[in-house]
DNA sequence: CCAACTTCCTTCGAAATCGAAGACAAGCCG
DNA sequence: CGGCTTGTCTTCGATTTCGAAGGAAGTTGG
């Protein structure tokens, strides 16, 4: 797809455009341009015209979107123990969703392969026939380089250091290839939930704690490791030694894994961080303060980023993002600590696009690389 | 200035490209368009041709640049106790830079009416005649609110809460007219000359304490308060309340006037922040001490947005900059402290620019309004 | 010194893009 | 119901931009 064709198809595909003159608006192209350009994407099978949208007050327009035969994207967002994989359309829309049991420790090798066959699957099952696969993605729960696709020295991910993933991954598809952080994909999806906030902070409380940040409408990047807040020292009673070395990380008291720990020890059988956010619901005191402190601990780190960024909203998603005390007390922190100025008219909510923010933005960064 | 030519004049004037070819390639036009419309910048008297460059291998490039009759652009640097005011070409090169003491405290129409006629008095003993006078910008000590051009709650500049200062300052001319904070400005000065580090955050320390953040090679604006690091948090054996109201903050610790007024407990004679590099210069242990503690407490807060934001390097400027031991204290807290990932290519170190960054930065941000 | 190669810049026909004007299709309103 | 207004989309000549080819002015290397 080149350049021009390519942004229109990617103004329909993202929702922010649906009939000819709202291209030519956003794109700043001639409308006569816009019109030559729709006329070879209806030719082409990759846009239709379906129906009329609504009048703003004169001729109604016709109403553009992709089609459904342009092409399929297969996305996965890989976690520690399961695994979530996706089929979406170009516009970024779910055919199928599904989660299976995987394991990350088995190895990059054993389990890209095992995504690929996972893809293929699903493929076999949920394609219509004719539809061509167009792009593959997946998270990883580390972080990647950006320059080269590969991980770079993953604490939750053994014998994956450096591994070249998305070239592994790319040698069963003659197609764009996207490895991405996990929670820089979750920032992603749910960026475009989030329309009129142009700088975004999403904070994925899961098992670990990450975070992903949305500059201007992009994601921020950096060397890789961009959006980590795991490894800030907190000011706690107590001192812990964390994975990294040094005392006091943020990770060894809010993560997932660090509240795990801190039930089980007190008796409670959790084996994964939504059965903490469970006994949360339940009411069970002990949980319910261990993560009102991850909460105020997390709100603490956030009060200096809120305070540097400036953004318009921080988005909570993750397992643990069911857990209400943990975003009462991130607020209470950060409306109580920041500068005012940067919390008049900050945001701070529970994820919109829920569990598959991840895949969603796969989907999108997808699609920039199956339009470029 | 439209459009295309504005680009082509933006790249010769901001130095990234020097000859038809260079304009070429970073353009993003066919050589063919670039000649024409270089043709019609020579004809309008915008750039002029001068002599030729180096060979790369082949015919040497002609060498373009912007004319020095093309105009001026005239800024000032304001300060609490005095401002720096500057006329420079519309490349950014200086021709006259002059330090007068002011007071910003006399309020905002006193000092912005004073600054008119400050840049009046210039533009009559230095500009050349016919040149005309193209843009007007200056930096504030203070949030600007990146929307209405006016300063907002700013804890050092009494009565200019709200004061719209763009437009007050725009009432003298008929041109645009600049209003940023000046650790922003800074900021953006100092990133022309970091060339391949698109990510950067530069520390103003002065009397107060301020950072710019340039992301992907643009000012990061927020909104109005971004890079604010004063008022974080630190951790700390005494406890000293800041005129913020809250405890602790980084500001009552390892800013200018927090080491001026500790200086000046212990009976050293100090009356502007350069005093206190003086006293570090001449190694006063005293002196020394303190702006080490001050270092490190900074380190502490920035290894934070380095995990997070992951820049290309970190840049230390202010009238404190000229400390070295504050120098070494940030670079220990930051390499000590952040992910490996993050520090690896990071560099830290001092202004290249100078003390006239935010002046540069300012022609920077205005060359773009002018050529809008 | 002279060919071979590089890079820079221009020339000129082809192609893409624009923009003004108008056709088209609604809602609004007495 | 029939103007009036508003917004959408297309037509078509004018303009801009492109791109391939070639000339100009160097360097390099036998």
């Amino acid at each position: 797809m080149r350049g021009a064709q390519g942004d229109l198809l990617r103004l329909v595909a993202t929702g922010q455009a649906e009939s000819r003159a709202e291209l030519a608006r956003l794109s700043g192209l001639a409308p006569s341009s816009v019109s030559l350009r729709v006329e070879e994407l209806l030719d082409a099978a990759l846009l239709v015209e379906e129906g009329a949208g609504t009048s703003r007050g004169g001729r109604r327009p016709r109403r553009l979107r992709v089609s459904p035969t342009a092409g399929l994207l297969a996305v996965a967002d890989l976690g520690a123990h399961h695994a979530r994989l996706a089929l979406l359309d170009l516009s970024g829309v779910p055919l199928v969703v599904e989660e299976r049991p995987c394991d990350i420790a088995l190895g990059p090798e054993t389990t890209l392969d095992w995504m690929a066959a996972a893809f293929d699957d699903l493929l076999r099952s949920h394609a219509p026939p004719g539809v061509p696969l167009r792009g593959v993605g997946t998270s990883v729960p580390g972080p990647v380089d950006p320059a080269t696709g590969r991980v770079v020295s993953p604490s939750r991910m053994p014998g994956w250091n450096a591994f070249p993933v998305a070239e592994h991954l790319g040698a069963h598809y003659d197609l764009p290839v996207l490895v991405e952080n996990d929670a820089n994909l979750m920032a992603v999806g749910e960026a475009r939930a989030w329309p009129g906030c142009d700088n975004l902070m999403v904070l994925k409380a899961g098992s670990g704690i990450g975070c992903g940040l949305i500059v201007e409408g992009r994601l921020h990047r950096g060397r890789g490791a961009a959006g980590d807040i795991s490894h800030v020292r907190v000011r706690a009673d107590s001192s812990a030694i964390c994975s990294c070395g040094h005392p006091d990380c943020l990770e060894a008291y809010a993560s997932g894994a660090a509240l795990m720990g801190a039930l089980a020890d007190r008796g409670f059988a959790v084996h994964r961080p939504a059965d903490v956010a469970a006994l949360v619901a339940d009411a069970v005191p002990e949980a319910t303060a261990l993560v009102r402190n991850a909460g105020r601990l997390i709100g603490e780190v956030l009060t200096v980023l809120v305070n540097f960024i400036n953004p318009d909203a921080i988005v909570v998603g993750g397992s643990l993002s069911g857990a209400e005390p943990l975003i009462s007390a991130v607020r209470a922190a950060v409306y109580e600590r920041c500068l005012p100025l940067a919390t008049r008219d900050l945001e701070i909510a529970v994820t919109r696009t829920g569990p598959d923010a991840a895949l969603l933005g796969a989907g999108s960064l997808l699609l920039d690389a199956v339009l470029a």
